[in-house]
DNA sequence: CGAGCGATTGAAAAGACTCAACCACCGTGG
DNA sequence: CCACGGTGGTTGAGTCTTTTCAATCGCTCG
């Protein structure tokens, strides 16, 4: 998809690819369950008792969602959290002119959604399929009541939202100090983990916004890592080949 | 203070600087009562029924700091959080060199050190008062306790981690997507806020890594706001004259 | 009064962005 | 079956912001 300005225009076209992802559920849904789920050994309700599971798998409900179909847009209220069975989702912002900025790339057994549940507000970015994907949904009540009466989950959560004030942080240094090489560098080296041994399967603009550079930067400075053999590129996907060497580069000791 | 790298020597530095800072305690000591102090409506611990706010009285301690003192070292495990009564105190990182990045400016009223307390490692950033000060600590027990007990608390402290992942996600945006010159802008609002009025009194040095620039661009920069007649200077000290143009500049509606 | 640090200025260099053009691939419709 | 149009990827060139380096200034503190 491509944006070229920040207008309501954008929106609607974002809102019928909902619309249309909806409409073919029916052909490719899968339903899961929790007891069984094999990536919730990394979520948040890993971890659980049987009873805690039990009522966890009853109050959620499978959903397939299409390649680039949005999950929550940036000021709208959330309704509940989303568990990543089978995709990835990327979180992001927008800047002034509407560029996207990526924050997070969200990866199977990832729980996307609740980070601005507590305060009240509007989300303040917005969630939107990478790939086909299947998604799990809890409602905001559930999800709340589960918090209040499950102290696994309590704790889970919060320190997942701690580990991610600190990540946050890494990254606003990253940012603020670092090339774009780098950075990109640094990217890579987070991307080789979200994808866990796949190929890197994203758009060269999607790639540029999660680095934070333009496309075309990106682009030279994919070919120079291509040439010094750190990585393989065939056409959109792209291997790591020499993550050390990688790591030197972005500077991780 | 001046950094030159990123060594064992500055840490040395730094912890000089707490210990002698511990030995004037008696001279400046001002003790806080929690029921009457009047920064404690902005704090975590507003909202508090009298019962929980004597509880809280008994468990803290107050100690006087002076400027450039630091609370706590990246690297170090949190032993309990510091409620700032007067003062303010930087929060940073350090990047590859050493070069310092400022995450935040905690003001009166705020909490600090509670934010890695959740996930039991270590402090990603440090923390350092910008001048005199007076702070409260409660011990990690303690507010860990409170934390369990009291759900005021603990709403409160999840309300704060989901506001500050969303304006860490902002500064991030901001961060990969603005000029330097639109950046300063920003930090200038959120530093008007920080000092509520008082003049702005930071080093160059700390400006320029709240900001996330060169010392030297910062300056031009300055200069540039106060030939339009947007701030004012006096020597180190900064007073913001048009708010509405820089919120302008900044790009926030 | 001199040392030293923070602030300031100037000039040059580098990194990154923008703009424009071009290519390659793919699905569509004639 | 092929021409067409659109999208995403790539390349080149020029520009501009920002950094870096070096030097100077001014103030404070011993």
């Amino acid at each position: 998809m491509t944006c070229i300005s920040f207008n309501n225009h954008i929106y609607l076209v974002i809102l019928l690819g909902s619309q249309k992802g909806r409409l073919m559920l029916d052909k490719s849904y899968k339903n899961v369950t929790c007891s069984t789920c094999l990536v919730r050994r990394d979520s948040l309700f890993a971890n659980f008792c049987d009873n805690d599971t039990e009522h966890l798998n009853a109050h959620k409900t499978c959903s397939y969602y299409k390649k680039n179909q949005s999950l929550f847009l940036d000021g709208s209220f959330p309704r509940g959290v989303y568990c990543l069975n089978k995709g990835k989702v990327k979180i992001y912002t927008r800047g002034d002119g509407g560029k996207e900025h990526i924050i997070h790339i969200a990866k199977e057994g990832e729980v996307v959604g609740f980070r601005s549940m507590f305060g009240g507000e509007p989300y303040s970015m917005s969630a939107e399929t990478l790939e086909e994907s299947n998604i799990c949904f809890i409602s905001k009540d559930d999800f709340l009541n589960m918090i209040d009466t499950n102290p696994i989950l309590r704790n889970g959560v919060m320190k997942e939202l701690s580990k991610e004030l600190s990540d946050r942080a890494l990254a606003l240094t990253n940012m603020a100090q670092k090339s774009v090489r780098e950075r990109l560098a640094f990217s890579l080296v987070l991307l080789e983990d979200i994808y866990a041994g796949e190929e890197i399967n994203l758009s060269r603009e999607d790639m540029a916004n999660f680095v934070g550079t333009a496309t075309e930067t990106l682009i030279r400075l994919l070919k120079e890592f291509k040439d010094d053999g750190i990585i393989d590129i065939h056409v959109r996907k792209l291997q790591i080949l020499d993550e050390v060497g990688l790591r030197k580069i972005a500077g991780i000791h």
